[in-house]
DNA sequence: CTGTTAGCGCCTTCAA
DNA sequence: TTGAAGGCGCTAACAG
């Protein structure tokens, strides 16, 4: 049978509220006592029932997620995932409370995560943007000791617990693969599409994916990085007018989102003159562009599990639990016609 | 505040106990009672707290897992992953036992679980092997209540809760498609190496393979398929034969294990002469290769994943509890050289 | 500094 | 068919 509170307590020859000091570090404790205390714990293997701690506490988890007011399919996913975590928070004794900040706003995050922080929530998790005034406030509140998450897209110089999203230097190699090798050693051009190259996912995705191409494809020459706000009109523009200036491009990259202009500027192109096209996440468009054929492969990262993820470490780290890494890393999905969900 | 027994109890108008009867259905309670706890559960929303009853019933979930006896990396990897479930038992609430089966045995299997069954655990998870005797075994089990995962291969008749594993066609259109396409429109022949055509996800991954090959890429010609039992020095000989039998192989798709011996096979083939490779399962082995380039692509099942999601399960499905489908989907993973976790 | 006592939300005897 | 009382493992006042 597992040792409890009891059993450590009559081991030690304590009191249960002492073992309980003891057990959470609480002061008013003599150092003699707590030696015991901890001897016992030691040799009799206790550990602690979580669940019966919890219950005993009548405590929930407080978690507070900053998510940017960007109106895409990826952060409508998020915020859909969002509310199905809600529907189990109940039962998994937590409270999530989702705070909108401008998207792409240092300044702001900054300062939501500050107000955040002021609520003094069992954890906090963010989309963040990488930006010194936004470090320094994740750096506030983990000495505050506040569990802090970053999400889908992460933080410079690792002032945050854990980072709940994929590698993202990997999926722009990743992509560059599978366009190169898709494109079946066709010599000509390939564009690339991004959001903006002020936000750390895209650059990361963008360098990785040049310098791959570069290395490992050199019948492929790499078009100057457009930049489409991950806006479908803008993005449409964009794509029309570049493959329409030039008939020489075999591959497309669209390492952002606003696909649903991609595939309108696409589905005008006769099919011989079609590139191969690698794109991010998995939405209705993608899917079904990747059905029809429009685009190859699609890469993607899995907003459920990110949330999830992210609530199991904010969690764990609140109870001072360890956390399962292989469980917690965020893997880079990738979707052909053939493996769609 | 989440209402609990007690609200629901003064609500109705009964005891405690009346209410703990109703809840788990347990008899004698009049219809009349019986409806007023219900109606009092209906208005007030209450959700019992399971933590909470666990605690009272003191409960662990004792789970069967009956595992292969195959010696290959992959079967132990499976272990691995339930050795590491078995250290975080203690918080989980649950307690598994490893059985070991003769691997491909049916009437081994299905004896091994009738016999797991008597035991009456909270739950048994068992690698399917698709036969009579082990569906009517399953059949038992399920009608005896006791909830059933099958892992990593399923059963035919769906005489089971749920299958934690692979969409096998998927995996085998999605290496399919990767094949083809890697080989760049090159015409030859595609070898396809199989453990043995007596299982069924090899099957599985076989037709779906031989079709999707048939259906999109009409320069390529599928020769026999091979069986090497998941024996590296089996596998080796075989691919070694075919190897020097002919010299217009551009592709191979090895859907089982055994892989050391393929790869052994390749290392000796002039680099300009090798064919495009897709294997299952990222081993040290397949790993290698990846990063070496003697294979292009593996597919993977995430045997951590895949233990963790049936114990979520089976202990969801022992609570009678609703399990998140979309969590427990388990992806077929695609690894090139550049997205090695 | 230490111990006693009363719960947290639920289940389970034991009586009525 | 129903209810009262005690306890699961832990925490939190409140006293000493």
């Amino acid at each position: 049978m597992k040792p409890t509170v009891h059993d450590i307590a009559s081991h030690a020859g304590v009191s249960l509220a002492t073992v309980d000091r003891v057990l959470n570090r609480r002061p008013g404790v003599s150092a003699r006592t707590r030696e015991k205390v901890d001897q016992a714990v030691q040799t009799l293997g206790f550990v602690r029932d979580v669940a019966a701690a919890n219950l005993a506490k009548g405590r929930t988890y407080p978690l507070t997620f900053l998510i940017p007011s960007n109106d895409n399919s990826f952060m409508r996913g998020l915020r859909l995932a969002l509310d199905e975590a809600k529907e189990r928070a109940g039962v998994e004794r937590i409270a999530i409370r989702l705070v909108d900040v401008p998207a792409f706003d240092a300044a702001a995050l900054a300062s939501a995560l500050k107000k955040a922080a002021a609520e003094q929530p069992a954890g906090i998790a963010f989309v963040a943007v990488d930006a010194p005034d936004v470090a320094a406030a994740a750096a506030e509140i983990i000495s505050a000791g506040i569990p802090l998450v970053t999400l889908v897209s992460d933080l410079s110089g690792s002032a945050r617990d854990h980072y709940a999203g994929i590698d993202n230097a990997a999926a722009g190699r990743t992509a560059a693969s599978l366009l190169g090798r898709f494109t079946g050693g066709r010599q000509g051009a390939v564009a690339v599409l991004a959001g903006s190259m002020l936000v750390r996912d895209h650059r990361e995705r963008c360098e990785a994916f040049a310098f791959a191409v570069a290395q490992d494809f050199t019948g492929l020459g790499l078009l100057p990085v457009l930049e489409g706000r991950d806006d479908p009109v803008v993005v449409e523009k964009l794509v029309s007018a570049l493959l329409s200036s030039r008939d020489d491009i075999v591959g497309l990259y669209s390492l952002g989102a606003g696909n649903r202009g991609l595939v309108k500027a696409l589905e005008r192109l006769p099919a011989e003159r079609r590139p191969v096209v690698v794109a991010h996440e998995l939405t209705e468009t993608t899917r079904g562009a990747l059905q029809s054929g429009l685009i190859d492969a699609v890469l993607n990262q899995d907003a459920g599990h990110e949330v999830r993820s992210a609530i199991r470490v904010l969690k764990a780290k609140a109870d001072g639990l360890p956390v399962v890494a292989a469980q917690e890393r965020i893997r880079i999905d990738i979707f052909l016609k053939d493996n769609l969900p």
